[in-house]
DNA sequence: ATTGACCTTCTAGTCACTGGAAGCTTTATC
DNA sequence: GATAAAGCTTCCAGTGACTAGAAGGTCAAT
């Protein structure tokens, strides 16, 4: 299989695939005589498992400890759940973030008038330190 | 006021406030003779209307924006008011987005024993596109 | 034989900084 | 007055995770 099927089959654009295996994400693939990379099916799963997991936000350092994790037949589940659970928490400090922005920014827009005059609660509040976002 | 000085006062790195003025969202500092910037009590406004701008996930190109307005003593507030809107709209998306994500993982981390094991739904749930995320 | 699709590598751009090197000036200390 | 430390200048490079494009080799079909 070419790099342009492979691509296709899994989802993942073949420049995406060749990035992956410049930073080691993938192993190097092999090379048929004429230089291009051969692939095979567990390459196609394989990129779809780093899709996946790219999908969820976890990060290509995270993705490559999952794979490992993926291939190895001998793994703990420990290990998979600690590294889903450290995500997870991730993941709910941005959500918090998130919605204290959008708490601050849905109260400052509610107390601008928004027509053509200039007065703006908006503006005013980036001027000083914001209490909790 | 150097660099140094107003950084400190705004709480803007000097290397931060440097690059704000290569990328043009603050205009080039005049020089004193050594060839030291020197800033003023506008500049320190400024910076930190900046950072406030950045803490609540505006993109430089929108507080270059919100700082033209800020500066505009005849703007119409309506126009602060868009921009505003317009990013709680990407800050939800944002939030709906890593909400689908937390959902999927406790749910599947809910599913995994954790132990010594290899069975591993976590893993087992990278291989198949998901319905929701 | 030639077009067009596909493959190869390498370089550079994205966003918003951040770090470091090399070389000034200014300030403080001895 | 010498020297050291701090602060300023510029420019180059790196971050994460790709993505675009250029220049060139290969392959399948017409």
């Amino acid at each position: 299989m070419n790099i342009g099927t492979v691509a296709h089959r899994s989802g993942v654009p073949a420049k995406t695939i060749r990035y992956y295996e410049s930073v080691g994400l993938i192993p190097p693939a092999e090379r048929k005589s004429n230089g291009y990379r051969r692939y095979g099916e567990l390459d196609v799963q394989a990129l779809r498992f780093i899709q996946r997991a790219r999908q969820l936000g976890f990060t290509v350092e995270d993705v490559a400890q999952l794979l490992e994790l993926w291939y190895n037949k001998r793994r703990a589940s420990a290990d998979v759940k600690a590294l889903a659970k450290q995500h997870i928490a991730r993941v709910e400090e941005k959500i918090h973030e998130l919605e204290s922005i959008r708490h601050l920014l849905l109260d400052l827009v509610a107390r601008c008038h928004g027509d053509d005059r200039p007065e703006c609660p908006i503006l005013d509040a980036f001027e000083k330190p914001f209490g909790d976002a």
